[in-house]
This record gives C-alpha cells, structure tokens and sequence, in this order.
DNA sequence: TTGAAAGCGCTAACAC
DNA sequence: GTGTTAGCGCTTTCAA
C-alpha cells in the first residue's frame, strides 16, 4: 500500500501513473479501440489500485448523453403510481441508467415545468404517467426533443409511444360479471368524466354493458375523486338516489373500500345485499375484509415495458418509429365482494 | 420572429448574438459579478427570444456540484417508504435539486452498490431509509465523501444525522394503552430482531411495558416479516400458544390487518373479543374494517426535515458537523380496533 | 465592467 | 496500437 496523497484521481492521473494517455485509459474503459494486452493490464492494474471511477459528469458531456431517465408523475405516495415506479425501476437497474424522479400533484401546470427542468438536466428520455394533458403540455412534450413514452394515458402526439390498459373493455368485462351474476341494478362510482382513461373510458365500459343487457339509468351513477372519502360520498348519493341497488362496479379500489364502508354502516353487508368490485387490485384489495373483486392492473409490468421501450428509443435513434401502442391484459380477479344476486 | 435555423443554443451562441464575452452571459445568468444595466438587459433580451436554458451537466462539471441528491430505499412500492419519498420530493421541490431514487429490495449487497454508483453519478448528498447496515456498508457510507442523512435508523458513523422516531417509547406507549384497558394478556406480532428499530426497539417498549405490569410472558409473543401474510401467520401461531389473549399489539399495521383477517376467520370478533393496536398509520389503518388503532409515524416531515438537513450540509460545507439525531414525535390514534376489555 | 483563456474530466477524430 | 488535440458548455481567475 503506497502512500498517494490526495491527489484527485481522474483519467489523466491514471494516463500518468501507467504511463499512457489519457486516450488509451479512455479506450480499455470503454473497450471502444483495441489496446495491446500489456498496455491494457498495466493500466487495469492502475485503475484497480487507486480504485478509480470515471466522473460519469465529464461523460455525459462529452457524450451528450446523461444516462439519466426523468419520470414525472402525479403522485409518489400512491400506491397505483408507486408500483409502476417500482418496475421501472426494477428494470432499469440492470441497464446502466438512473431515474431522476418529480410528483406534480396532479398540476399541469407543474408537469410542464418539470418537463422542462428534466430536459434541462439533461435527461436522455422521458416516462409520464399522467391522466390527461392540455394544449400547453403537449406542446412542451414536442419541444423536449428526446423520446418519451406514456404510461396509462393516450398522447396527442401520435409518434410518442402509449403503455396502458383497454379500460372500456376492463370496465365492461366487469360490469358484464355484475351482470352474469343476475344482478340489474348495478350502480357505477365513477371519477372524473375529464380523465380520459380512468374516469371516461370505464364508465363507458359500463354504460355499455348497462344499455346493452337494457338496465341503463342515469340515477345509478354517482362521481367522485379516486379516493376512500370520495368513494364513501358517492355511494352514500348513489344509496339516496335508487335504494335498490344490489351492486356496484368503482372506478378504483379505495373508491370501492369507502363505498363498502359507507354501505357497511347503513347495515347493508357486503356481499350479501350489496356486491362491490372495484378497479386496479392494489394490495388492500386483497387485504380488506370483504376481500375485493377487481381488476387487477398489470403496474410494474406496465413500467418495465414502459423503460424497454424507452431505452430502446434513446439506445437506437435511427430506428423507425414504430407508432407503438401497448395494450397490456388485465384480469377480473373474483373475490368475496361480489355474490349471485339472492331471489 | 426571425428565422433562426437550428444552431445549437448555447452560451457562446448568446454571447455571439448579444455581441459580448460568454464570460459577460455568465455573469448576468448567475448574478455573480455586476453587468452594466445596458449590456445585461442586451443579454437578457437574447436569452429570452431563444429561450435560452444553460446547459446542466456542463454546469455541473464546472462546479463540480450535480444539483442531484440520491435516495436509497428499499422498496418504492410501500407506502411506509413511499410516503417518506413523497416527503423529500414535495421539499425538494422549490430548492433547484432534483432526486436520483433507487430501490434495494432490502438487500445489503445492492444498497452498497447503490451507494457506489450514486457516487459516481456525482449527487451532492445522500439520503438513506434503511434498517440495518453491514461493515461494508458502513464503510460504503464513508467513502462516499459527501453528506448523508439517514432515515429511520441509527448509523454507526456518528457523525451522520440521523431521522426518526422513539420507537421504544412508541412501542411501550401502544402497550400501556392496551394495559390502561384492562387488557393482561397482551400478545405481540413483532418484526425480526434483526432490526433495531422497527423490530427490536418495538419489541422492548412493549416488553418492558409488559415487565413492569408483570403480566410479560414469552408465549406471549410471535414474529413475521412486515406483511399482511406474516401477521396473518404469526397470529395464527400466537393462538396456538395462547388461546387467551385478549389483545395484540403489532409491529406494523399490515400485520395488524393480517391478524385482524385471522382473527376474524376463526370468529374472534374485533375488537369484541380481540383488541388489535398496530403502528405506522398508513392508509389502510383508517379505512380498515375496523379502522385501526396504531402509532401515527410522520413519514412526509422526516422526509422533509432530512433533506432539509442534507441541503443545508451541502451548501454550508464549512459548518461545523452538528451530529444532529432528531426524534420525531409519534403519535398514537385510538379507532375501532381497541376496546376496554369485558369483564 | 468586460474579455480572453484556462480548466472541469471525459471522448473521439485524426495523425502517426 | 497509441498519442495529440480539439471539443462538450459552462464558470472563473486574471488582465485590461
């Protein structure tokens, strides 16, 4: 162990002590050039002593690359959004980048902002997880100028890649189970009919399945933000509008917990008078008590195709652009929220 | 608007366009040197038809200062964790960093590698939410060079701050809650041992507290990982020892909802029968049927207050080191769960 | 006040 | 195969 003092240890100081160039350290880094075996073992041996790391910032300057992925999204502490974060980022260990991660609240004006910090910071590829976007967004998502995909929502954008689930379909496919179980007075807690996917689309789903089996009424459907509190309101709306109801399918699933709470207290059990299935098979749906019926989302997936896709863009700028579009399964998964209708 | 084809906007362009020193823009975009009012408004005018943002990552290799702060944490998915995230993120917000997260699985081996690659990334400073650490681990953290503040857990490296809250006195404090009901036989589903804090400081406060009542009893007592599962089995076993339990104080409140579920299916009524405490105060202890009486932790402020504490590190270089160990106070939020114990 | 020039640590084109 | 050198886009002495 020699004494080397405090010397900052870049890739001229190994040039110097392995007595090369900094060119030839660059290249046994990178293996991008041959270097003779003699050359390239002394310097390996320097690096390895003092332990040296190439300044990834001198790098992504030189490059113009950042090896850096910004991921914006509405919301860290929710579980919907935080696992989606957890499959990129479990994928994306393994490739070498870093994620450069920013909450907006659900502001658009903040996603905006934090497009334009992310492409400031030199990010080489953008993943947003948004529900919907204005004039001003799109316009910003254009002027990042790097690749860019979409999980959950469509883009206006038509070049820009789209990862997300058939919600009309996931929503009907639901609704026709209600169905299926004889059930006719099926109520609907729906979200925000300004949300694309979540909130329109489902509700779509189920319009359709309702009109189709010829039971659809406006009174059965009551509105509200994705949350437990919301989900308790409505159905406590829902409940004043048609006592009847035997069921009803939530536009999420602590929209469904809240509505199974709010009934809960009004001496309506579930599932026995009243069948709830919910949307997104978060981990209390699995938990609660009635465990809940639902449609299970495929979220870390969804984020790994998500990055692959991304990477895949930024890796090969040449390729063409595919205009993809990926619709990824859900899954009805059946629980003791719901029950055949009693006579 | 004048047509100006797709030369690359940088500092220089400014300059040039301007007709001044790049060093000039320099000082107008940082306020670092006085700029006579004509020249500056000159420059500002330029940069703000272009739209001129510098360059990140050549600013970063100037300063040799990333604007970047890591966080390592085991696993995103959890809202024990991600709240804690959504804390820093919210904070860090008006503060010009951004966040470079990375997950670990709670394994060793990768938070040391996390710490390493981080390193080289260049982040300014660290965050670290972890449990327990390792030799290597500990030298990683050394080696690191720059500030750290850690989350949740103690450090061995004394100097480094550390955030959290008493769990012992949490512990005790749920305990003597369940003792002040009249409760005796006061069973506990605790974490690994291995963990100092949410596992064995969680479990002394509560034997202590059991100790001084004299009701303390080893069969008394069974562990699990920190899931719905685990609480689930661990109150299976707890039964098995104990059938007389009228109470359970859990280490965390997903394995209180495990207990509760258990609980449940063999008809022991909660809180009839069975008083169920939990600790942390996710989501789900409030909208869990029966809502859940537990230890509120303040996951968003010790995000905040540390990486309040790590910017402050980082731009106030010279400061002397404070050793700073702040406990936060939790709080205990009585709900359905607990009950006087029928006579 | 302003500008010229060196330097942050690395890559890559070019020459040998 | 290897070295020389010119950048990458910015900040900051140092002179003027």
């Amino acid at each position: 162990m020699v004494m080397e003092v405090d010397v900052k240890i870049t890739i001229n100081e190994i040039a110097r002590r392995a007595g090369v160039s900094k060119a030839t350290v660059s290249r046994v880094l990178n293996n991008s050039k041959p270097v003779s075996e003699e050359i390239r073992s002394r310097v390996l041996e320097v690096i390895e002593d003092t332990n040296f790391k190439p300044n990834a910032v001198a790098r992504s300057l030189s490059l113009r690359k950042s090896h850096l992925i910004g991921i914006i999204i509405p919301d860290l502490s929710n579980p919907v959004f935080s696992r989606i974060i957890s499959g990129i980022e479990s994928q994306i260990r393994n490739l070498d980048y870093s994620l450069l991660i920013t909450a907006t609240d659900f502001d658009i004006d903040m996603k905006i902002q934090h497009i334009h910090i992310l492409k400031d910071k030199g990010v080489d590829g953008l993943i947003l997880v948004t529900d919907h976007g204005n004039e001003h967004f799109f316009q910003a998502m254009l002027d990042f100028e790097k690749p860019i995909v979409m999980i959950g929502s469509e883009s206006y954008v038509k070049t820009i890649p789209v990862v997300r689930i058939d919600n009309y379909s996931a929503a009907k496919e639901a609704t026709e189970y209600l169905l299926g179980l004889g059930h006719k007075q099926i109520g609907m807690v729906r979200g925000p009919l300004t949300d694309p996917q979540s909130g329109l689309e489902r509700f779509y789903g189920y319009r359709d399945a309702m009109v189709a089996a010829g039971y659809y009424d406006e009174s059965l459907v009551a509105e509200g933000w994705y949350s437990f509190d919301d989900g308790y309101r409505a159905m406590e709306l829902l409940l004043s509008k048609k006592k009847s109801v035997t069921a009803v399918f939530c536009a999420c699933d602590l929209m469904a917990i809240g509505a199974i709470r709010y009934a809960t207290e009004q001496r309506i059990n579930v599932p026995e008078a009243l069948s709830v299935i919910g949307f997104d098979d978060v981990d209390v749906a699995r938990m609660y008590s009635p465990s809940l019926t639902t449609i299970k989302q495929p979220f870390e997936e969804s984020g790994e195709l998500a990055i692959d896709e991304l990477i895949e863009m930024i890796e090969n700028k040449d390729r063409p652009i595919k205009n993809s579009h990926h619709i990824l399964k859900h899954q009805l998964v059946v629980r003791e929220s719901t029950i055949e209708i009693k006579k």
